[in-house]
DNA sequence: AACTGTGATTTGTGATCACTAGAAAGGAGA
DNA sequence: TCTCCTTTCTAGTGATCACAAATCACAGTT
């Protein structure tokens, strides 16, 4: 005899509403909500705030992207689906999913025993996503430089200024804002699948950005960025392309001098 | 009372064996099977056959990725999880799982229902694809022709050859010995990020370039294939690369005006 | 005849259980 | 004390169950 469930460790229950608040994410539901009257339009007469609908391997997912990113999970370490589960209060499966697709993505890895780690950067992996980079974000910073409009460079431009300020301590919002800047610019491209990749290929590097950064200090960008931003001004594509190539190109030295000297300690 | 599991229509059976024989694909388990006797060098005095130990969302990620690269799957119609699973018979688990891999790859797409579907192409999307590949395989190919060994350039002429002898009409062999010689190629820059990339662009295409091949025909890629032996032939690196970019642009303006005219039909 | 509300079926999501393989710990013998 | 074997524990995989949202079918109403 088993009764369904009597009693649980969750803090979310069968009975509760599945539908999480969540966080400001936005929501996958595309526009199929709220279909009560007047047809074809499908108007209706008064406002109604539309509801989020989140799944949990959807918020399993981004709290994991986000540890990734932060540099709170140490490359090697390993992370176990039932410790993940007990920290979000969830069962195992919706970690379980988030896990394979971020395996996917390449974020993270599988070992031979099938547990996933956050695997630790080589100088010729690192390398090859700088090189990788260098030829996608070229061309795609091309395209945006083409086609930005002048609330996005307005945009920019306040970012710049807002990197500036921050204090030679605080590498981790450096890079936070140094992400925005480039993102603002490739997001004006209006390609959708480059961006899932160079996203993909940010989340292999940033782990290791984070980590290098916060040991050296960071001293990168600024020329780049105002050669950046020159060259937007004035709708010289090619311009912004360069100064996009040169600012990956001159992190990664740093980089990966970083990761050769740790080579060094390590061994 | 529940008896655990009296009954079950699977194939598969809970006593019989996990490790499935599995066609001819790589076994994902490194090199630690078969630890038996003496000890450090991992050394055994007679040779026993590697066991394969795939899991079974490991072959229905791969039956579903040939299903879709083959075209078997009509772009626009969704995958439910429980007939998957009743044709591959297994769980709905790990179908679920293979799914949410191949998403993350791009190669299906969630609905905002949930439910997953392979996408139907656009011809903007098709111009994204195609520009992004030029970057890409552009930059991997000069690297390729760089490295190329002896062995995978008389491999990559035999495959020449064996395209040029294939029937007008067989136009899926014609696609699979195409993709061997890029690949090829690829393969020899030693970029393995890069590589796994390249692979979700095409599996994003494949169907499309199936069915329009399929109905219009196929007359591309012999001159530009040409020009990148020869120039791998004489080390000229960025012949190889011209030769790719080539390739890939000619092969889009056929496959884009295909696009195109199904659009208008459709409507 | 078109539309709306209701019930039945389908389908995705998440929880729990069972099983197996590694890994770790503990103990016996040299 | 070291090594080897056994035992125990841990963790991933897959099956099954339960639930909710979506879709479908149908009937009743305007």
């Amino acid at each position: 005899m088993r009764g369904p469930r009597e009693v649980s460790s969750y803090g979310t229950r069968r009975d509760s509403p599945r539908a999480l608040p969540g966080g400001g994410r936005k929501p996958i539901n595309g526009d199929r909500t709220m279909r009560l009257a007047s047809k074809d339009p499908l108007k209706l007469d008064f406002q109604v705030a539309k509801l989020e609908r989140e799944t949990l391997h959807d918020r399993a997912y981004h709290e994991l992207r986000k540890a990734i990113m932060s540099g709170a999970i140490r490359p090697g370490s390993t992370i176990t689906i039932r410790a993940m589960a007990a920290a979000l209060g969830t069962s195992p499966m919706p970690v379980r999913e988030a896990l394979r697709r971020l395996v996917a993505e390449r974020a993270l890895e599988t070992l031979p025993t099938r547990s996933v780690t956050l695997p630790s950067m080589t100088p010729t992996r690192f390398d090859e996503i700088c090189r990788i980079r260098i030829a996608l974000e070229g061309m795609v910073s091309e395209t945006g430089a083409g086609r930005i409009t002048p609330e996005a460079l307005r945009r920019m431009h306040q970012i710049q200024s807002e990197m500036q300020r921050i204090k030679p301590n605080r590498a981790a919002e450096y890079l936070a804002k140094n992400q925005e800047l480039h993102f603002t610019l490739y997001e004006a491209a209006g390609m959708p699948v480059a961006m899932q990749m160079i996203e993909s290929l940010w989340l292999q590097a940033g782990p290791h950005l984070n980590l290098s950064i916060a040991e050296g200090g960071f001293s990168m960008g600024e020329d780049h960025h105002r050669e950046l931003l020159e060259g937007l001004s004035r709708h010289d594509v090619k311009a912004a392309r360069v100064a996009i190539e040169a600012d990956i190109s001159d992190a990664a030295i740093v980089i990966r001098k970083f990761l050769e000297s740790r080579k060094v300690s390590a061994a």
